[in-house]
DNA sequence: GAGAAATAGATTGCATGCAATTACGACTGC
DNA sequence: GCAGTCGTAATTGCATGCAATCTATTTCTC
């Protein structure tokens, strides 16, 4: 067996992440039911690949399953979405300070660097637009990974990986609805706050403060879990039945 | 669909566990390649359930996966393993800090209570023997899971099994090839210190003292991890070659 | 009319055939 | 003697047929 990555992409690895697709960006509601042969037309391929997304999905978090009836979308609660935050906030605290007390790789550390100049020159520049907060969120997710990354411990990265993927359906759905306040996390404003705290963690990485770069990046994605937990429950005290 | 979680269990589901314990157990070595055709005729099933198997121990992280070549099974080394365990002993932790500052609900008190009373029975007991070292075994493994399951944190929960499979293949093998002082971590002696540690954690849990149940139980898993790391580098030492 | 039983329809889970891709060995050229 | 190329055999990934199981509607009983 050869023991580099393969490029090849098969048919399950596609349909996992078109249907992934599909439940991310809310085309497959909660509750709703997945019949396989309903997904195979959908998606023009066999039953057999898109039992194994299925299975995988399911793995991730993102289904119900029970045997011989078949799978479902999870009913995410408010509770879910914090208890994600939480993991996730510790892992990456966790991360922070596991490559503080190593130390940097040079490599990384000027990509860390280069990543808080761009930040820098996209949020100070007087016409903010959409472009511009794509290209921050970018960004700010790059930040993130280099840290993670340079941990060197797959199951930190599988753990925050797996956390990820349900404030992604609440920040798209959240956006979908038009909460203001969350449309205002990625602007121009709120945006240089997290870029301030992106530098002094960096700041703390470089001059090995575990502790504080540990501390510092909990309270930086805790900043996040707040913000989701006040808009979601003022959206569910306003419509009464939240539809994530 | 039925909302009540089924008891009958696919195929698919059976050979994964029969295929997870060749692993664990060691009939299936670090390197070998796992042939679709070969472990079906071994289990007596066909390739269908044999492949989901494979797809799911793949997302475990036991085995590595090519497009088109097939799995194999994963090579361990000793930093795969405490990279386990700095996880590991952070989830528990933050486990331990969550239960703590929400409060416990008084049936999980009175189990862990209850779960202490026998450990002390056990450990404390004159004639130490096999069957008393598996019931000390099976009474640790349950305080554990009554603190991460009281978190009520699928996250939490999922990072934790996902980081305790290494662990016990390690132990598995250590056992295996008899090193001295890994069989003496669960003798009498070193388990009733455990036991002290299992005690304090109860204490600041039940006292809402969350950091400080955080950080006991970071301590506590924190001494398997150097006895791990103590005997599988003698055993590395030792053979230059290890074969987990 | 309400609840239980039964039957029909649909869907899952599994076995298997087949095409696409890969591993591996022999062969050739240098 | 070694690297590169080609051909064959084997293995994977996918499509599909079929049996077991579940859901839903109807039918039967009290």
């Amino acid at each position: 067996m050869n023991n580099i990555t393969r490029v090849t992409r098969t048919r399950s690895q596609s349909t996992t992440e078109a249907i992934r697709a599909l439940i991310v960006g809310g085309e497959l509601r909660p509750g709703e039911r997945l019949q396989a042969q309903m997904l195979a037309d959908k998606l023009g391929v066999s039953r057999t690949p898109v039992a194994e997304a299925l299975s995988v999905l399911h793995k991730e978090g993102l289904l119900e399953y029970a045997p011989n009836c078949g799978y479902g979308v999870k009913q995410f609660d408010l509770d879910g979405l914090l208890a994600a935050f939480d993991v996730r906030l510790t892992l990456e605290g966790l991360a922070c300070r596991l490559v503080a007390e190593k130390g940097l790789a040079p490599a990384t550390a000027d990509a860390l660097r280069e990543n808080l100049v761009r930040a820098e020159e996209v949020l100070f520049d007087p016409d903010w637009s959409d472009a511009k907060r794509d290209r921050w969120r970018a960004l700010n997710l790059q930040f993130h990974d280099l840290l993670i990354d340079s941990a060197n411990n797959t199951y930190l990265r599988a753990g925050v990986d797996h956390t990820r993927i349900l404030p992604l359906i609440y920040d798209r759905t959240l956006r979908h609805v038009g909460v203001e306040e969350v449309l205002r996390r990625f602007g121009q404003s709120s945006s240089q706050l997290a870029l301030r705290d992106h530098q002094r963690i960096v700041d703390a990485v470089l001059a090995r403060q575990g502790t504080r770069a540990e501390n510092m990046m909990k309270e930086h994605i805790f900043n996040n879990r707040e913000t989701m937990r006040r808009h979601l429950k003022k959206l569910l005290d306003e419509s009464d039945t939240v539809q994530p």
